[in-house]
DNA sequence: TATTGTTATACTCTATAACTATA
DNA sequence: TATAGTTATAGAGTATAACAATA
């Protein structure tokens, strides 16, 4: 009988998620973008725009940084930038519809990976993932909320 | 009523897998290795020592990249590096006590965000987690097969 | 000749420090 | 004077191409 509280659920969880991410992200990689402009990409798709010093935060990189990959992107299309109309001093920094077709398609990949995962278990392990996603969601946004602790 | 074999459930949960990886990271950062540095460090730590061609196919990096990751890491006195015995061509590379350390270190500290954030679900949510975490290794070992197709 | 690894070189991502322009 | 970003410079991680040593 397995004891829910025990360190072995946390331990044999933790192990179990950062494999599955990886194995996830060696299934479907990103291709011709890096992981900074990936996950740059994703932030961007996901928030919408904002300033260069938000991005630096939100990406946990210094400004500096951030001036290069954005520059980086915005030389492959796939993310513009624009003065801030409220303050001279500032940009704002976008998605570009092709910079979109990029995050939607690695997305889209990985879905399928997962698809076909799924589609491969048994129909009690499907289900009981199916049962758990609530669950892992929960933890996820407590996980994320000790940050700001 | 959740249709487990959707797309959905699919997307959701690859959705959460990645937050909650992205999140665990972030909440127990390596410090004062690097991210290449502590998965060469945790390849070592559970594979045991290996040549440096080895190394660098299982870390999907090319030998001179290798050659360099495992020079800083045997200055840091967390690798070392052995002529193999059998080729005088080879080198055998192994994690030191104090790489062990490091890798033991750094999985606690995830473990006990993870034992922190259970601890915080409800019962049936942390029940549904530990009946659902075979499910998920057998997800695992399906997706890491897909690899080698 | 084929294999194992290293050296030389270059590009990206990261940082700190110093600078410019605007508030 | 403080804030938003950029430029200058440096270190780590990545790659390809060319090389050395050994099988």
């Amino acid at each position: 009988m397995l004891d829910d509280s025990s360190p072995d659920l946390a331990s044999g969880l933790r192990h179990t998620l950062t494999r599955l991410y990886l194995t996830l992200r060696r299934n479907a990689p990103l291709g011709d973008i890096s992981a900074a402009q990936g996950s740059a990409l994703a932030l961007l798709h996901d928030h919408g725009p904002m300033r260069m010093g938000e991005f630096a935060d939100r990406e946990s990189i210094r400004m500096p940084t951030a001036t290069a990959l954005i520059d980086g992107l915005c030389r492959e299309g796939l993310v513009s930038r624009e003065p801030d109309p409220t303050d001279r001093r500032a940009v704002l920094i976008s998605i570009t519809p092709q910079g979109v077709d990029a995050v939607d398609d690695i997305r889209s990949r990985r879905d399928d990976a997962v698809t076909r995962a799924l589609a491969d278990l048994s129909e009690a392990h499907r289900s009981a993932i199916a049962e758990a996603l609530p669950a892992l969601r929960d933890m996820q946004s407590r996980l994320e909320n000790y940050d700001r602790k």
